[in-house]
DNA sequence: CTTATAAGTGGACACCATGTCCGCATCACT
DNA sequence: AGTGATGCGGACATGGTGTCCACTTATAAG
């Protein structure tokens, strides 16, 4: 169980990170700025979160957690009952929806291999290789992490910010990706 | 033009820097270690290389210059002549054995962001982006990025390293992404 | 309420990589 | 050789990281 103060750091420092990632780059937010607006010292941070990285993923969690619930219980073509193609491209569109509203978080979760290390990447995974293997997709395990490499945050982040690119447009690039579902030949 | 002394450390560093990055994993290597192993001094290394990244992208710089070469001037399918879906085919198979043959430099030149800030990045969008016009696809800005997004080379180390896939299954997965090329509705 | 103990806290510390700076060496050209 | 300019190298300051340990605080038992 948890200590009564051990709780309130915890809050504490969720609170000043998610402030810090907004207002600067990921990178330039140190170890050292997240404690001291917390209030809190360095050993008690790092007993915790060993580096940005886990924080900015303790932070995205909860918004994670509820699209992952969505996609297992929630309605078509989002959840089950939906052609595996419909499903693809809602997923899709739900996922730009969380890029765009937590573009500064999901910069700050450490970007590059690590990504793939999350539990997040693992469920995104199982839910698109299912889908693969619904609508009868030869050799789903390769394609699946052709079909999520654009939604990166780097990619996206680029996408946005650099070529100007709007949220609507970037869906609409990702929904011509459930083309590939179709069982047909090599 | 460059002074004798100047040229024969160039060659120096990026001979070391090769060694270095085939031995251990990139963010290992640090700019010390190849200074020293390169026989020259910090303020030699930075005077020309500013970064890690700066000095992987050197040293792929020939091989991506190939294919460029062949890009522009090859025979089809890669070359010109040859349907949008060949080439853009092709071009995939090409960029898998640039990434399987030169993995470890290609993983040394700093992943994340700054892929899309590199030279050939430009090259290979532009490269897609034609290919994309060609076939009349609607909407190709958004979709470059999106179909360049696989090829990054934390994807691929993932699915080689992690997963263990064959290039040859990866390839064929890239393959199926042609399929988003038709100028079909959205 | 008091006390024991385990958990949690904070900040000083050593370490290491980074990037800069400047006196000196080396080159190219006359 | 002389000369100006370019390149060299390593010492240095800086800043972030992660660890460590003496101290404090919460919780539960007596």
């Amino acid at each position: 169980m948890e200590r009564a103060d051990a709780a309130r750091n915890r809050a504490r420092i969720l609170e000043a990170a998610a402030l810090l990632f907004a207002e600067k780059a990921p990178q330039d937010v140190t170890m050292d700025d997240i404690a001291k607006k917390a209030g809190v010292g360095r050993g008690t941070l790092y007993r915790r979160y060993p580096d940005r990285a886990s924080i900015a993923v303790a932070l995205l969690d909860e918004h994670e957690r509820d699209l992952q619930e969505r996609l297992i219980r929630g309605d078509p073509p989002l959840g089950p009952g939906a052609p595996p193609a419909e499903r693809l491209a809602a997923f899709y569109a739900a996922m730009v929806r969380l890029l765009e509203d937590h573009r500064h978080l999901v910069l700050g979760s450490e970007v590059g291999r690590s990504r793939f290390e999350t539990g997040a990447y693992g469920f995104w995974r199982a839910h698109v290789r299912a889908l693969l293997a619904a609508a009868g997709t030869p050799g789903p395990d390769a394609l699946t992490d052709v079909l999520l490499a654009p939604l990166a945050p780097e990619v996206y982040g680029y996408q946005r910010d650099v070529l100007g690119l709007t949220p609507a447009r970037i869906t609409a690039a990702l929904a011509r990706l459930t083309a590939t579902l179709a069982p047909g030949a090599t």
